[in-house]
DNA sequence: ATATCTGTGACACGGTGTTGACGTGCGGGT
DNA sequence: ACCCGCACGTCAACACCGTGTCACAGATAT
């Protein structure tokens, strides 16, 4: 776990960075608010913990900037009060937790633990082949970039094609997937989703049909989603 | 937001969770630790407000419990006692946060509301999309600048499908999120809400309807990566 | 007690899915 | 060579489901 302690006295600084450190983190130390703002900007930290009264740029304004950076830092604020009106406008401010001094190393070291903890949700994979990109969540379709609007069925039957990574899938195994249990086995509405599929996706086509076997995306695969460089 | 809150003194539980539903959180309530149990096991909630002292299930078994679930939710316990060693306990047990009783109401709901925050993992202060701006803190909502009022569930709404970064979101998880357990799994409230939400929200619309799947709001989630350049 | 918020039921409208008819191209049989 | 049959593509018509909208009633807050 990577931890960021932002301190401008030094020997408190130095005695938190030992005692974390003796807990198996990783710690680096920062004695300004702009020594701390410039090395959150470099390193991605799990966790920072932040005095509030700081030289320099202020603790509160380094904690907005470090919330609002989209990262998954998370923010401990330390602070000489312990006032509750105060621990509310630090929350408020966007840290993830607060901690009045003097405080127990026991209960610091606790609270950093539980904010590093955090495991990261996966984001789903988004599905690709060619210049078409699938994103299941978002339930969104672009080819070369340009947004492309489908249906329910005709999106069913892409996600299906793409997912299966280039293999050819039956009208059978379509109708199974994408529409419920009730269907047809003798309807020819895959054929119609395909044909309008086919019409909104454009040239050059990307779904070939396998005579008496059934459709393939070739060079289909699923590449991960934004960021998340956590652990 | 959806909050459980497990206390078994009815008088304080119908008091927190009524204060609670003033902030716009969704709130149920379980009176004894096997009740929450169940309860956890049924709805994903995003906190967990847990009396240590409970009849049934003890308050640290049910917190255990939730924990090693794997699901992102975040214990919040209460406690008799204010000793640091006992704090220390309870957050080595996995729970998030801790709070003696008494306490006061506002840095209850500043805590809960942080630890939310905390679930919805690398959620900013500030939700943003387009020109709207949603502050869950202070409960306001700007479009342009401009203060915009919302009701409860209308704040509830804008602010799960702004949270969910671009996704979609389905009436159902709507319902599961925004509102609590009486609800009607068949009710037709949502599409009333979110009528009233896009009329109050003004032209352009920033909701997309997708049909069949539910909610989505293009570009939401500001800093995260919803751009076409990302990576 | 009054106003605001929330939920309900009815209804209108448009998009979507499905169907059936027909067109096209290929291959095999006589 | 010719015909026929098969598999698939294309098109337009239609029925229906999902959704938006409104007015009203009950619930809740101040």
């Amino acid at each position: 776990m990577r931890v960021l302690v932002v301190e401008d006295e030094a020997p408190l600084a130095e005695a938190i960075a030992r005692g974390l450190r003796r807990e198996g983190m990783a710690v680096d130390v920062a004695f300004t608010g702009d020594e701390g703002h410039e090395k959150a900007a470099i390193t991605r930290y799990d966790v920072v913990l932040l005095d509030r009264d700081l030289p320099g740029m202020s603790g509160d304004d380094l904690c907005k900037e470090i919330v609002t950076s989209g990262e998954l830092t998370r923010v401990l604020m330390l602070t000489a009060s312990g006032a509750v009106s105060d621990r509310v406008e630090g929350l408020s401010l966007g840290a993830d937790d607060y901690l009045g001094k003097p405080f127990a190393f026991p209960e610091l070291v606790a609270r950093v633990r539980a904010l590093g903890r955090r495991a990261t949700p996966a984001t789903p994979p988004v599905l690709t082949a060619a210049d078409v990109e699938l994103d299941p969540s978002r339930r969104t379709v672009r080819r070369a970039g340009e947004l492309v609007e489908l249906t329910r069925k005709e999106f069913g039957v892409l996600e299906v094609l793409l997912s299966a990574g280039g293999a050819v899938v039956s009208s059978e195994d379509l109708l199974e997937r994408v529409w419920d249990e009730n269907a047809d086995p003798f309807t020819t509405t895959v054929r119609v989703t395909v044909m309008t599929l086919r019409k909104k996706l454009g040239e050059p086509g990307i779904i070939d049909t396998v005579v008496g076997s059934g459709y393939r995306v070739p060079g289909a695969g699923s590449s991960m989603g934004s960021g998340s460089l956590a652990e």
